[in-house]
DNA sequence: TGGTAACATGTGAACGCTCTCAGGAAACCG
DNA sequence: CGGTTTCCTGAGAGCGTTCACATGTTACCA
């Protein structure tokens, strides 16, 4: 309205209404012991300023920001890019804001100069989206000093987070095949050094082992189909005998099962493959992919809950919440018949 | 080090160092007219108090945040995210953090409000992620009141953006399509008030004019590959002819795939499919997808430098950047022989 | 009617930094 | 050797809030 339009504070609105700066806070923040007239008075002004609070001063007055950190890895993936999404809705929820950065590989260093780069812009809290295991890092809890909480770290670790149990997952879907009579079932793996794939190699390692089978062909992928392609490729070269195919995740899978076809391999009629993730598209891949769903949502809202619980007591002990995924049978497994791989 | 670790502050610097508070900052803040002597003394203190200035104090007494805001809308979709995460990278490579929020829909009143409550966060530019056209809001940049660029906007606006230029790719895909004898050429397109589904949807209706053809037929998905499985449903039900069709992205692409499939129509044999975007899956489909790639890497760091020029200069006049998105040829496209579809 | 409680408001000092200005010391010049 | 410039440093105000405290009213009760 004005020209230059410096924008109204406080005590711009406290001159307009006659009054202090401090009632005009008051009046803000909602407190009590302001007679009526004044509050309407104030509010008057507040509306005819088109004033709003600078949160800036505000944090540094209150030393609390209403905002968190989120830390990202590998979001471009579908994995990751849902649990931000989920985080960011649970935070507005809350009244959060939030202030998002990656991180172009999990080592220590970058982790930490990329937590102290946030942790001086005042946040009250931080998400760490790094499925990095070890915690060799996040030990030093007492580095990060600052209420926290991990997604999709490693199972078990001492330290407040919400993980998937990866293991759990993987089991069921090497179950699954080994229940369709599979014997030699083979894997292709995501980076191991993602805590995520790793737990899931364990948990097909573990789950051969159990059921008395020898461990299959590995090869390790990197996520994305190309990646799955060529780990199909240099499994099939390896010419040892597989039937069935436990795959890190969806995109692998589609990967995996087009270097199947360029040799004649069909889906499920030669080589049974089950996939992990559940990406929206799995059920429209060819064939319709049997796989492993996370609830990446419910992920993303038990972690701003447990976030917010430590931002209220930041000396409880440290808690983890497991959530279990869920096999979704579809059409790319099918029972061990005569085949001849 | 210390018990209860309040953070060192300035003063605190100054103390140990045994110089003023203003030395140390001249100091931290790299201004010439400092003794070398003193400096060395000064970066010591630092060092040993393991200071780091606290950016809400400095963002306050300098009205400047090295901060950018980016509001984001549908970015569990590919190209959404691709663009925030592109422009956080380009962002973060000059020196600038990022607090990101999402808007759950495209209304007037939920942006104004988001946006808005960046403001008081006190960002210095703004990113829009959000496909809007029209610009009915964006016509008051005078509202946004500050630095701002729309990525993916409509083509043509008189908006500080960076814009894929949809309308060439469409051409280009159905110009293919054309070129390979196809007549009757159907369309899925994306969410109409989508500006790039709508700028897609033009483009095919366009290309189709110029040849002479008459529009074929269309039916609106929502990006999923569950909505182009059911666009191209209905598509079928509707009985009439096509033997080619334009998608407006590869997910749906692959849905339409899988329900032509059910009919028995296969792709390219019976019915040749073009895609939009070239997702990383959309060589391993099945066939493998011929699309429409857009750069969304370069989209992002375009973005970024234009904020950036308009931080610098923020009454230059409005200033468009387009990109042009490019053909990528698989084998879901067939020359039309004798079809029966 | 005096004393206390509850309410309503204002005053001034933080919060941690940057900016403007001024002053002392050193260096330079004719 | 006085005057001017340059370099280095410090003092103090200000950024827009909140917080702790002081003060002035009104109301209540014995």
């Amino acid at each position: 309205m004005t020209e230059k339009h410096r924008r109204a504070t406080l005590h711009d609105v406290a001159q307009l209404a006659g009054v202090s700066h401090q009632t005009v806070s008051r009046v803000v923040n909602g407190h009590r012991s302001v007679a009526a007239v004044t509050r309407t008075r104030v509010l008057e002004a507040i509306r005819e300023l088109d004033y709003a609070p600078n949160r800036v001063a505000q944090s540094l007055a209150t030393r609390r920001s209403r905002t968190v950190g989120v830390i990202g890895y590998g979001t471009t993936h579908y994995g990751p890019s849902q649990m931000v999404a989920h985080v960011e809705a649970g935070l507005k929820a809350q009244g959060y804001g939030l202030v998002y950065a990656t991180v172009p590989d999990l080592s220590d260093d970058v982790l930490r100069q990329q937590i102290a780069a946030l942790r001086n812009q005042l946040i009250d809290g931080l998400v760490l989206v790094t499925p990095v295991g070890g915690g060799h890092l996040m030990q030093a809890s007492d580095f990060i000093r600052l209420p926290f909480v991990m997604i999709d770290s490693m199972l078990g670790e001492h330290v407040p987070s919400v993980v998937i149990h990866q293991h759990h997952g993987a089991r069921l879907a090497v179950r699954h095949l080994i229940e369709a009579g599979h014997r030699a079932i083979g894997e292709i793996s995501g980076p191991l050094d993602w805590s995520g794939a790793k737990q899931r190699h364990d948990g097909w390692l573990a789950t051969l082992a159990e059921a008395g089978l020898a461990p299959g062909a590995s090869e390790e992928g990197a996520w994305t189909a190309a990646s799955g392609y060529q780990a199909a490729r240099r499994l099939l070269e390896r010419r040892e005998r597989f039937t069935a195919l436990f795959v890190g995740n969806d995109q692998m899978a589609l990967g995996a099962i087009r270097a199947l076809r360029e040799r004649s391999l069909r889906v499920p009629e030669h080589v049974s493959v089950v996939g992990f993730d559940d990406i929206p598209e799995a059920a429209y891949f060819e064939p319709p992919l049997t796989t492993v769903r996370q609830d990446f949502a419910t992920l993303g809202q038990q972690a701003v809950d447990l976030l917010l619980a430590r931002m209220d007591a930041p000396d409880a002990p440290p808690h983890q919440r497991v959530l279990y995924p869920q096999l979704i049978e579809r059409a790319s497994v099918a029972p061990l018949a005569a085949v001849t791989s």
